[in-house]
DNA sequence: GCATATAACCGCCATG
DNA sequence: ACCATGGCGGTTATAT
């Protein structure tokens, strides 16, 4: 490492989420540990909170850090604004904000992970722009900041100079998004390899959110359409036959439905298909035809190529790594058999 | 893997 | 003037 390594600024605060920091943290370490100095690799990594010193984080661990004051605001190549879990109810902070909004407009890249995004949002720093926060706290961001494009699928979001993560981990991909675009996607593989992380993780964060049963709250007037559907989902649910039951023509029903629910009505039909079958691969054995039959697919042909295009696997992948039935945690001896049979 | 058919989506515009 | 509606046709995505 030498006089010309990227400074990476890593803005804390009390009760932020240790694991914000540590995944980028180490991933660019990891680039500089890696790397030979050939590559020219260099990350200086510099965390810094409004007052310096000791830093509680919200797991209890203790940080130390710079101040504000100490940085040499020119000197920042890439800004990284960390969460922290309990954004809804956290104080405004001035003088972090402030900082904030400075240092973005000399630092290159100015990036949030996790709820990290509501800072990015309050300093002004994300008006027109597209962005993405946790799953779970991406409609608070909309609501608050409607100035904002909220996108609640993607891992990340890059938006130049301005970059958004999801919750927590996604900082990690986020890191090697920004190490890829630095030195190239040799380096990155390397880094995501050590990290024993995807490069590019299979599909986007939607799939840890909860069911959609629960996410969708029913007080949209299509709250019964929608009860309506997740009884029915062998049943056409096309747009004709679903403006029919709405009592709507079919444009009508297009337009105010994808307004109202802020998604398009067959990306609905096919999220709430993908959730059922993703329970059944979850917490049955049943074959993949019968799924696809029960569930509104029809046939494994049309089940596959949606779990391909939504997450990025097969539903077998998907069974086999996720699936509580498929893998047996019984007695050892059962174990041994399992194991066995992997090996064929 | 390609050609063809169907569906979804959306801009546009006429209508009430 | 405004606004919700809904038919038409083109483009894109998906199914066959």
């Amino acid at each position: 490492m030498g006089r010309k390594d990227r400074a990476v600024v890593f803005a804390v605060f009390e009760n932020v989420r240790i694991l914000d920091l540590a995944g980028p943290l180490e991933a660019f370490t990891a680039a500089n540990w890696i790397a030979t100095p050939d590559e020219k690799v260099g990350y200086r990594c510099v965390i810094v909170s409004p007052e310096g010193g000791a830093v509680t984080t919200s797991s209890g661990a203790v940080l130390q850090s710079e101040s504000l004051a100490s940085i040499d605001i020119s000197t920042a190549d890439t800004l990284l604004v960390l969460g922290r879990p309990d954004i809804d109810v956290a104080p405004r902070q001035a003088a972090l904000l402030t900082w904030i909004a400075e240092q973005a407009a000399c630092a290159r890249r100015v990036c949030s992970v996790c709820t990290g995004a509501f800072l990015l949002a309050e300093a002004g720093l994300l008006a027109g722009r597209r962005a993405v926060t946790h799953w779970d706290y991406c409609a608070l961001l909309q609501q608050r900041y409607p100035e904002v494009r909220v996108e609640a699928d993607p891992i990340f979001i890059r938006d130049d100079p301005i970059w958004t993560s999801a919750g927590s981990t996604a900082g990690i991909d986020l890191a090697l998004a920004l190490i890829e675009d630095d030195f190239g996607h040799r380096i990155a593989m390397r880094v995501a390899r050590q990290l024993v992380m995807f490069l590019k993780r299979p599909g986007g964060q939607s799939q840890f959110s909860v069911p959609l049963s629960t996410q969708v709250a029913e007080d949209t007037e299509f709250g019964a359409l929608h009860a309506w559907m997740r009884e029915n989902l062998c049943d056409d649910l096309r747009v004709r036959q679903l403006a029919k039951k709405a009592g709507m023509s079919p444009r009508t029903f297009e337009r105010v439905y994808t307004a109202r629910v802020g998604r398009t009505p067959a990306k609905t039909v096919e999220a709430m298909r993908m959730e059922a079958t993703r329970l059944a691969l979850e917490d049955t054995k049943l074959p993949l035809k019968r799924i696809a039959r029960d569930y509104g697919f029809g046939d494994e042909q049309r089940l596959r190529r949606a779990f391909l295009r939504q997450l990025g696997v097969t539903p077998l992948d998907y069974r086999s790594r996720f699936s509580g039935a498929a893998i047996p945690r019984a007695a050892p001896e059962a174990r041994t058999v399992t194991i066995a049979s992997y090996q064929i």
